[in-house]
DNA sequence: TTCCAGGGAGTAT
DNA sequence: ATACTCCATGGA
């Protein structure tokens, strides 16, 4: 198998697409059953991205409560309005804008990139992040419990964006994510590892408390172990493939 | 038009 | 602790 790129050396491509995972590895380890196989065995080859931390957090910080496309349009507005423009060939891309050029944004001129309410989260947490410098790479040093105890401390940071956070830009790859998707996986066929009543509750209704979350993403760091983050990615791709 | 989206925060019980 | 409600915006 070859890979082809430009513009950047091998370190970054190596590290971006987490080439240094054991992949066939970690299959192994996480096809704890028939489901998550068929995922796996459909899309052998799905990746991890390791994402740079600060362009993480707010990317996730937007995407609550948004749809995927909406999302993209909402990033790229922030890059095209906030971020660095770059050349390439004939096309013009922009940067993810960084900590101090976000910082001095107005509420206003975010809401303009159609944040919306989040709009004020994304503007504290730049503050935040930016002021005291919150340090990545001592997250990524630590345990994923204290790590995610740090993150959730910040304003539009639950339980989810955090977990996603943790995941895709801070090394831990125990953590499991539950967002709609994921969830709708687990009630449908995972259901056996919960209490009957709790997945009635939690199909019928759409919303999903801070402590059914707990469970869900509990269940998935036990159930598929260290790299349950991996099987997450897995099922989450195979759901909306096939819904 | 209505519904829902890779949820989180605020408030009431 | 748990339940209920609102939140801006855009695509389907």
């Amino acid at each position: 198998m070859t890979l082809e790129f430009e513009g950047v050396n091998a370190s970054f491509v190596e590290s971006y697409f987490r080439l240094d995972d054991d992949l066939p590895k970690i299959l192994v380890q996480i096809g704890k059953d028939d489901y998550v196989s068929a995922a796996i065995n459909e899309f052998r080859g799905l990746r991890i991205l390791r994402q740079e931390p600060w362009e993480c957090l707010i990317s996730y910080i937007c995407a609550t409560y948004k749809s995927i496309s909406a999302i993209s349009q909402m990033l790229a507005n922030l890059s095209g309005k906030f971020g660095e423009k770059i050349c390439l060939g004939s096309h013009n891309v922009y940067t993810f804008p960084k900590p101090e050029k976000l910082a001095k944004a107005a509420l206003q001129e975010l809401q303009e990139c159609g944040l919306g309410y989040r709009a004020k989260y994304v503007s504290e947490t730049v503050r935040i992040v930016h002021k005291n410098g919150l340090d990545f790479e001592r997250l990524k040093e630590t345990t994923y419990e204290k790590a995610r105890e740090e993150l959730l401390k910040l304003p539009g940071v639950g339980p989810k964006v955090a977990d996603c956070v943790l995941l895709f830009s801070l090394e831990k790859l125990e953590a499991f994510p539950v967002d709609v998707w994921v969830k709708r996986v687990v009630l449908k066929h995972y259901a056996k590892h919960f209490q009957t009543e709790f997945v009635r509750k939690n199909t019928s209704q759409q919303s999903l408390s801070t402590s059914a979350y707990e469970k869900f993403s509990a269940f998935g760091r036990e159930y598929f172990g260290k790299h349950a983050g991996y099987a997450q990615e897995y099922l989450y791709h195979f759901e909306r493939v096939h819904r």
